[in-house]
DNA sequence: ACGTTTGTTCAAAAAAGTTTGAACAAACGA
DNA sequence: TCGTTTGTTCAAACTTTTTTGAACAAACGT
């Protein structure tokens, strides 16, 4: 959706929920937002839901108002847990747990860069390591020599996003 | 792939094309780039074989080294086209156009934001509006406030997400 | 005018990604 | 212990996105 390439009409966001008024425009902002981040739709609509609930809600509480599986809520909880957008509510007697979401910026943004960007700069940073030595094996010396440059220019923009991540958690933070 | 939610193995990248060594290497790690951002694998494969090819290359090279069709390679080059990641090459008695990579951080990122990410952050900014007239219509004194605290942080994050943009694109800039 | 080369379009096929639901496990109270 | 509630897992079903390939069009040389 919104893809690059498609120009195919986008699936309307969904009726069969229990959603109502402002918790259905609430939902459909994240959905969008989630879909920018490439996560998946039931990710913003876990969020969305607890992001507008004026109290911590329940699994349960997830499947019904949006009409989604338990799997599909207990996996989106666990991938939001994991993004530090949402944690867990201690200490009311209760057996079923409670979530609410994390609402600070510096937060969703800080977890997103953990979980998402660095990852990826990881393993690209050890694929570049193999690339500098197989272009340094090219015989021909004009070649290599472009060879060569192209790879410090892609190391040159690993390292620059390495450091523009910080910057930006800063900017963000309160 | 690598999406957050599963755990299933990833297809290895192809073999069935006339790649080689570093060629294929290269395109490795811009499959997994563009991954990240979101972009199809072809995109990724085209735009890496055109940043490590010496010569400006045109879309039969293009389908013949990736072993795509054609189809893929036109769309591929019409969407990095669109992103400013690729240029015709001009002025070649040529009747084929000849394509190479634009190599600027700067322009890479500029490309990216202007087409991936401001359209979203301005349609996302309309129903943030049509959100705020939501909430205002809300009985519940109690539930209102509520409700426009929570549009208000949205509102935030935008406005926010929006000046940190000019401020990446100078700081990835030369 | 005609055949050839080059590139685009878009419906259908394939691939990738997401969600479901039934089976399972853990925690609890009676 | 046993039944109930709560939540997790994962293969299969489903949805969405990407790629293919055949038909088409434009541009060119002869």
């Amino acid at each position: 959706m919104g893809s690059i390439m498609s120009t195919l009409p986008e699936r309307e966001n969904e009726t069969s929920s229990s959603l109502e008024g402002l918790e259905r425009q609430i939902v459909d902002v994240f959905v969008d937002g989630v879909k920018v981040l490439g996560l998946p739709r039931s990710i913003g609509e876990i969020y969305g839901v607890l992001f507008i609930s004026p109290t911590p809600l329940a699994l349960d509480d997830l499947v019904e108002k949006l009409g989604i599986s338990k799997g599909s809520a207990s996996q989106g909880l666990r991938a939001l847990k994991g993004l530090g957008a949402v944690r867990e509510v201690e200490g009311n007697g209760e057996r079923r747990t409670y979530f609410e979401p994390a609402v600070e910026l510096k937060r969703l943004v800080g977890g997103f860069i953990r979980e998402q960007v660095r990852p990826h700069i990881e393993s690209g940073k050890k694929k570049i390591n193999k690339l500098a030595e197989a272009a340094r094996e090219e015989p021909d010396p004009e070649r290599r020599a472009f060879f060569q440059e192209r790879v410090e220019r892609i190391d040159n923009w690993t390292r620059r996003g390495g450091q523009v991540l910080p910057l930006l958690q800063r900017i963000l933070g309160e």
